[in-house]
DNA sequence: GATTGGGATTTCATTTGCTA
DNA sequence: TAGCAAATGAAATCCCAATC
């Protein structure tokens, strides 16, 4: 008789779980390759309405609970049923339901048939019960749920499945022991003569009563079930296999193996199939001009993954964004998510060849990158966005992760090891103090939610909701609140003071600024008006007692013809300077106008036109050429549009170039090259050189 | 603590494009 | 054209959080 279960299997020493499809046909294969025995329970049987529950095949017995007859060399067939009212038409069977089912599962002779055999002969399985749990089967409890119809009146609560091995030599040998599997010699069929059922527990037949119950298709049929019309695999879409009957290639190449089922392992598709779905079917295989992945594409991906290191999906994501526009940038063609995924594994899990192989430089960047993720994995860096999956809470860190994204794409990948590395996110809740008349939040200014267990998260949040509620909390954060309030009031107040005093203080400063500028104005205004005072009575004192001495070379100043002579020394100069400021009085020593005596050249032009006009004298046009010669050698010259003439055309000699020149003997001089200024370096040096002037025609350019 | 549902990941078989 | 690599779909498996 057929029995399909779908069993969670779980070995001693692991955590996980496994689902196995349990089945008359093969239970060998869901055996532990090891041999060790699987805590199981059953998960599911079959897909079926509630109400036509199979009840038969299950069995108990006292001390050895076995599995369903098991018939190795039965017809097959074993499989889901689906109830006859599903959805049969194609497209819209329920992926999970199987069908019955020649293909899916191992027969003698297919690659995945394991005959169970040990080394004390062939082995029959069975199942007892143990003391480790309970069947749990609570989403397919019912009235008629076949585990609990076929275990009524035994504990079931207290009983697990373990499949184990049963020696059928050694059942022979102890016939006590052999009542648990009492198979017929003839055929591995398994008896069930002694098994206790109870009768109201066997469906009726409904109305094909005279059927012969002898396979699961009948079983199935009688029972109200027909059978799938897909098997496992029918949803994959693609194109007929090359080599299936019918198909003009003949495709040698695949994993198949040599000793696989005669049988197509996966449902051949049909050729009006083709016909309906090759327009809406996506291609497969590689697309067109995908070539393989060269060391650019590897650089930019693994640049990319060292940049990120990926946890979960979202990374990869953003790897592959940011690795599509490197393609763009590139003329590479794109790739998928799931092929940059792929491909980065590949090179992780790259396996090194026979001989002595070189790795790779990719391969070798690869494990080194795949190790920074697992150290990043081991850092439970809580700031990832990889574990951020939403709210409101998460949506800035993810927004923020989108931002740096975009302006990382445009600088192109920045190792792990080069970012900053975010600082981890805790969720603190900052409370002011609460005033001390109230004991329970007198010292929580800082508190830390952290995670804690479910269980008593619902109390924890009671107790603070009650907390939040409280009067006495409610006045006192009243009263803080208020104080707070008339301190920030105060502090503004004393804020707003502050800037207006700041805006004062840089006022005054500008007018400090200001105020000093002028000053230096009027200093320096009066520095040149002493100068000129200076020179002008100095001017008056060499006119008085040098008026006899005219050099031919020497021109007047004035109308009146005073002669300008040069000292003779500086020493004697400046004693004439003292005996003219002696010995001329300016009411005594007045020159016939007070104006002739300024300087016009230090005058503004304005001024100095109404000097001119005022004195009556005419700007003199032409230029003269200075020239001084000095003993060593070579000349300096220099034109000096004088202004200053007197009546006659004659050009004024100012006396600040003119008197200025030391009388003494000249000094040994440098080969230097002259002064611009023949004052300037009269005075610097105290040197006289030979100061001639001539009349030179203004230059046309008049410079 | 055990159970369970479902998403994520891995493995396998197959198809298809590219290249020597 | 053979071999390789990429891509694809399905099944198997792993893993975790919610539930009991």
């Amino acid at each position: 008789m057929p029995f399909n279960a779908l069993i969670r299997t779980r070995q001693p020493n692991k955590k996980s779980s496994k689902r196995v499809l349990l089945t008359q046909d093969d239970p060998a294969r869901h055996a532990d390759k090891s041999g060790d025995n699987h805590h199981c329970h059953v998960e599911s049987t079959l897909r079926r309405p509630p109400s036509r529950q199979l009840s038969a095949p299950y069995a108990y017995h006292d001390d050895s609970l076995r599995l369903p007859p098991l018939n190795r060399h039965g017809p097959t067939g074993a499989g889901y049923y689906q109830p006859p009212d599903a959805p049969t038409a194609a497209g819209q069977q329920p992926q999970s339901q199987w069908a019955p089912t020649e293909h899916s599962f191992p027969m003698p002779g297919s690659s995945q048939y394991m005959p169970r055999t040990g080394p004390a002969g062939p082995f029959l399985y069975g199942a007892r019960p143990t003391q480790h749990g309970m069947v749990h089967d609570a989403t397919r409890h019912g009235p008629h749920a076949p585990i609990s119809e076929a275990f009524q009146g035994h504990n079931t609560n207290s009983s697990q499945f373990a499949l184990r091995p049963v020696d059928t030599r050694m059942q022979a040998a102890h016939p006590s022991a052999s009542q648990a599997v009492n198979a017929q010699p003839s055929s591995s069929r398994v008896r069930l003569d002694d098994i206790p059922i109870d009768p109201r527990l066997i469906p009726l037949p409904g109305h094909d009563g005279d059927k012969d119950l002898q396979d699961n298709n009948t079983i199935a049929e009688a029972t109200g079930h027909a059978a799938a019309a897909k098997v496992a695999g029918s949803r994959r879409k693609g194109k007929q296999r090359a080599d299936e009957p019918g198909s003009e290639r003949r495709v040698d190449k695949g994993k198949r193996h040599a000793d696989a089922a005669p049988q197509p392992r996966k449902r051949v598709r049909l050729d009006d199939e083709d016909q309906d779905d090759e327009q809406k079917t996506a291609k497969r295989g590689r697309p067109h001009g995908a070539g393989n992945y060269s060391q650019d594409d590897l650089g930019a991906l693994l640049d990319y993954v060292e940049g990120e290191l990926p946890l979960g999906q979202r990374g990869w994501e953003r790897i592959h964004r940011r690795f599509v526009k490197w393609a763009h940038r590139h003329g590479r063609p794109e790739r998928a998510l799931k092929s940059l995924e792929t491909k980065y594994k590949q090179l992780v899990k790259t396996k090194k060849p026979t001989g002595n192989g070189v790795c790779p430089p990719s391969v070798d960047r690869a494990h080194a990158i795949e190790d920074l993720i697992n150290d990043r994995a081991g850092t439970r860096d809580l700031a990832d966005s990889d574990f951020d999956d939403a709210g409101n809470a998460g949506g800035d860190i993810n927004e923020q992760s989108d931002n740096a994204d975009r302006s990382s794409d445009e600088d192109g990948p920045v190792p792990a090891l080069l970012r900053p590395r975010r600082a981890a996110v805790t969720a603190t809740v900052v409370r002011a103090p609460i005033p001390s008349h109230h004991p329970t939040e007198s010292s929580g200014q800082l508190q830390s939610i952290t995670p804690r267990h479910r269980a008593n998260a619902a109390t924890d949040l009671v107790s603070r909701i009650s907390q939040v509620f409280d009067p006495d909390i409610q006045v006192a954060r009243d009263t803080e609140r208020h104080s707070c309030s008339l301190q920030h009031t105060e502090f503004f107040s004393v804020h707003q003071q502050l800037r207006d005093a700041l805006a004062a203080n840089e006022s005054y400063r500008n007018t400090i600024s200001d105020l000093r500028d002028r000053l230096h104005a009027a200093e320096s205004a009066r520095d040149r008006a002493e100068m000129r005072l200076e020179i002008s009575q100095a001017t008056a004192g060499d006119h008085h007692g040098r008026s006899r001495e005219r050099s031919p070379r020497h021109h007047y100043f004035s109308s009146t013809r005073r002669p300008l002579h040069r000292s003779t020394s500086r020493h004697s100069r400046h004693s004439h300077h003292s005996h003219s400021r002696r010995s001329h009085s300016p009411r005594s020593h007045r020159p016939s106008s007070a104006l002739q005596h300024l300087d016009p050249m230090a005058l503004d032009t304005p001024t100095r036109r109404r000097l001119y006009k005022a004195t009556g004298r005419q700007e003199y046009k032409t230029k003269r050429r200075h020239i001084v010669r000095y003993p060593e050698g070579g000349e300096a010259s220099m034109w000096i549009t004088d202004e200053s003439a007197d009546e006659n055309g004659n050009p004024i000699i100012l006396p600040s170039v003119q008197d200025l020149w030391p009388s003494s003997p000249p000094r040994p001089m440098a080969a230097s090259p002259a002064p611009a200024r023949a004052d300037d370096a009269a005075l610097e040096d105290g040197d006289n050189p030979i100061s001639d002037w001539e009349m030179t025609p203004p230059p046309q350019d008049d410079t």
